[in-house]
DNA sequence: CATCAGGGCCCTG
DNA sequence: CAGGGCCCTGAT
């Protein structure tokens, strides 16, 4: 356990509109031990390079006069030039100064999505992980069913994991690459992840020893970006998905849709049980452009939530599989 | 009890 | 380009 109670205080100034709770806490993530979040507030340990910090976030403005107050949580106090580069990551990480305005003007009166938009005006697309963490996390999510998922991570996270402390929660940060690829295959089997202990190991090898630079990534258009995430091993079609929504923010790029994923759009967009996924994304590009990710999110999200609250969707949990 | 497919991907033929 | 194998789990 790693406590961290050095603390520095600021006051971050999103690009308005930007709605923080429906982009900081996202229904249809799985749950794990890496955040917590309550209304209004949310803490987990931000990595960049291998350090880490307590990050807590606070909403303390409104959709459209946002501010944050933001705690950073170290074991020592902070230079000033570390404290600029955690809050510029944090800027990429939750899209603080992304202008996304256009997407509301261009489709507020959109047929489809102008209730959506209403409903989650200024939701961005956040990722409180870097590139490798995400990654894990879509190797947990491969080939399985939610609770699955959940349990692997968790048992891997309280493994090689690190459980940090601050401001009285308690959350897990990632294991790094390096402290993966001496792990015996064998040792991470008897966690019951399967032929995922390969990919975990080769993996954590290929970002050590190739160096696999993020910051490299995120420099890059989407379609060279996806080429080079689909040369990871283990890594295909939905795995480099999820890693250029999420991870480097493509809002453009939408061409891949999974078959559970295929009967939830089919009922949302088509009211129909099946439509075959060249529709969709034909649809989907035609209807939404350049926006195309962040729309479909904005449906998406939308769903998870009445779900969240209670709501009885039954096409839904049958589609989920818990 | 046994069987089977799943929030993919790799490899083979 | 189709199809088998990988792992474990819970549904049937």
């Amino acid at each position: 356990m790693k406590e961290l109670n050095e603390r520095k205080l600021i006051e971050i100034t999103p690009k308005s509109p930007y709605n923080f709770d429906a982009t900081v806490f996202k229904p249809s993530y799985y749950p794990d031990y890496t955040k917590s979040y309550e209304k209004g507030k949310y803490w987990f340990v931000l990595n960049i390079n291998n350090k880490i910090y307590g990050i807590k976030m606070e909403n303390i403005g409104s959709i459209k006069k946002p501010k944050i107050k933001l705690a950073i949580f170290s074991k020592y106090k902070l230079p000033s030039g570390e404290i600029e580069k955690i809050i510029e990551e944090l800027n990429y990480r939750f899209e603080f100064k992304r202008d996304i305005s256009e997407f509301f003007e261009k489709f507020k009166e959109d047929k489809i999505l102008s209730p959506f938009l209403k409903r989650w005006y200024g939701m961005h697309s956040s990722c409180a992980q870097n590139l490798y963490e995400l990654l894990m996390i879509g190797i947990f999510l491969q080939n399985t069913v939610v609770k699955r998922t959940v349990q692997m991570t968790n048992v891997m996270l309280e493994k090689y994991g690190t459980k940090v402390k601050f401001d009285n929660k308690e959350v897990y940060s990632f294991w790094n690459p390096k402290d993966m690829i001496n792990v015996p295959e064998d040792e991470l089997r008897s966690l019951k992840v399967g032929y995922r202990a390969k990919l975990f190991i080769k993996l954590s090898k290929t970002f050590v020893e190739e160096k696999i630079d993020e910051f490299e990534l995120r420099k890059l258009q989407v379609d060279k970006a996806k080429e080079k995430l689909l040369k990871l091993y283990g890594v295909g079609p939905e795995t480099a998905r999820i890693l250029l929504q999420e991870s480097l923010h493509h809002y453009n790029l939408f061409e891949h849709v999974a078959s559970w994923q295929q009967k939830i759009l089919s009922h949302l967009l088509f009211n129909k049980k099946l439509v075959p996924t060249e529709k969709i994304i034909e649809y989907v590009n035609k209807n939404w452009e350049k926006w195309a990710v962040l729309a479909v999110h904005y449906i998406w999200e939308d769903i998870f939530w009445q779900r969240k609250q209670g709501k009885k969707i039954e096409w839904l949990d049958k589609e989920i599989r818990l």
